[in-house]
DNA sequence: ATTACTAAGACACGAGTAT
DNA sequence: TATACTCGTGTCTTAGTAA
């Protein structure tokens, strides 16, 4: 098992680079950026030393420091522990909103897009955007959930010296009646906690939403879509 | 500045299940599960309690814990520090491996993606695949580097009564000379070190490739795919 | 300038135990 | 049963300083 302490160490040596290369530096310098003294420095970095995390050259003015493979493999096992806890949750996500007012230009996007949009989703898109404000906290780590899946990107093009970016989408089910996506385009004005939904639909008039009305965005996971 | 042992309670805590929900567990469980005893336990979980990264109510048989918002973010910002740290090398992700033998089946399938490839990748795919055998574990890591960017996905479909999986693509330079793409199926038979790849032209003809010849695969990030 | 030793004080650990 | 207090023991920390 190893000790909370080694593990700081290890992290601290990853973010000043000792995970890719070779870094140069001195215990003063690595006792500043974990926040203890040098001489606790040089006792950590040492402990790491001779339980084979990394390997270290002493020279003149300080020190060469590079992960091993033992100490990458720590970091990898902490990373993965770490995405998976926050992974959790049955793997169900569920987005919970409420429909806000576009700036209108939603429209030209999705007709510019349209025949991508068939190709990848599987449906011509209604011509207009369902804007949609992430509603809690709860919802917005969601969000972050959602963006870790594996999107289906829309790759863009250019037209008429016009150059339409990538746009990456996740397949949604809206108030699980009606198939769609959240599409999220690399350049977008909006701020973080609005998405963009398109439909084969009209939503707004299909599911009778009004402006602040509630509405949840099941994401569907990639393998689930025929 | 947070301790590393409030860190690694935090850590142990979320793996438990506290960062997504109330869990009733005893400080024994704890300890086990942290490898200390009850009583180090007990110390540590109400440091975290103090420092407002937990909610705790005891309980006649336990306690309730949950992680604080607070709580959540400093885990969040250990995972991005080491996610960046693992993903620097200045974004550049290249892949070293050898020419190995397929099993032949790969024509077959290309064929049956064929106009989904192109619509996808935007280049109609040599009828074929190059497998390639990733080298040393520097390329293993870059390898799973590439996974963590955002793919291609190409949707699965059926025909005559056959199931055709969803396809994930990464866009690659082969040997910096002709753009083509690293092609991963759902289900596959290859063992892990092993990636298919396809281009517009039979690749092994064109770069004049013989088994066992070495050859380097450069990800092209999908924002600079025109 | 380094790294790292010494030593004294602070802190953490866990067995026993109170509640 | 549970949490958590006391307390003896041991480890960790840091200032000073050697090398």
């Amino acid at each position: 098992m190893i000790e909370p302490e080694t593990w700081f160490t290890l992290y601290s040596l990853a973010q000043l680079g000792a995970i890719h290369e070779r870094v140069t530096l001195t215990t003063r310098q690595l006792g500043n950026f974990m926040g203890v003294s040098q001489q606790t420095a040089s006792r950590r970095v040492a402990h790491c030393a001779e339980s084979g995390y990394i390997s270290r050259t002493l020279t003149a003015n300080g020190m060469g420091v590079e992960l091993t493979e033992q100490g990458r493999n720590e970091l990898l096992q902490i990373l993965g522990g770490l995405e998976t806890a926050l992974a959790q949750t049955g793997n169900e996500i569920l987005i919970r909103g409420k429909v806000v007012d576009g700036l209108g230009e939603g429209a030209y996007y999705v007709d510019a897009y349209s025949s991508r949009f068939r190709s990848a989703l599987g449906f011509a898109p209604f011509s207009g955007t369902l804007n949609v404000k992430v509603a809690d906290e709860e919802s917005q780590r969601a969000v972050s959930r959602m963006k870790h899946t594996p999107p289906l990107v829309v790759t863009g093009f250019t037209r008429e010296g016009r150059t339409f970016g990538d746009v990456i989408c996740y397949r949604v089910r809206v108030n699980d009646k009606i198939e769609g996506a959240v599409v999220i385009a690399q350049r977008t004005h909006h701020s973080q906690d609005i998405l963009e939904v398109i439909a084969p639909v009209n939503l707004r008039k299909k599911l009778g939403l009004g402006v602040d009305e509630a509405l949840v965005l099941r994401v569907v996971p990639l393998h689930l879509v025929t």
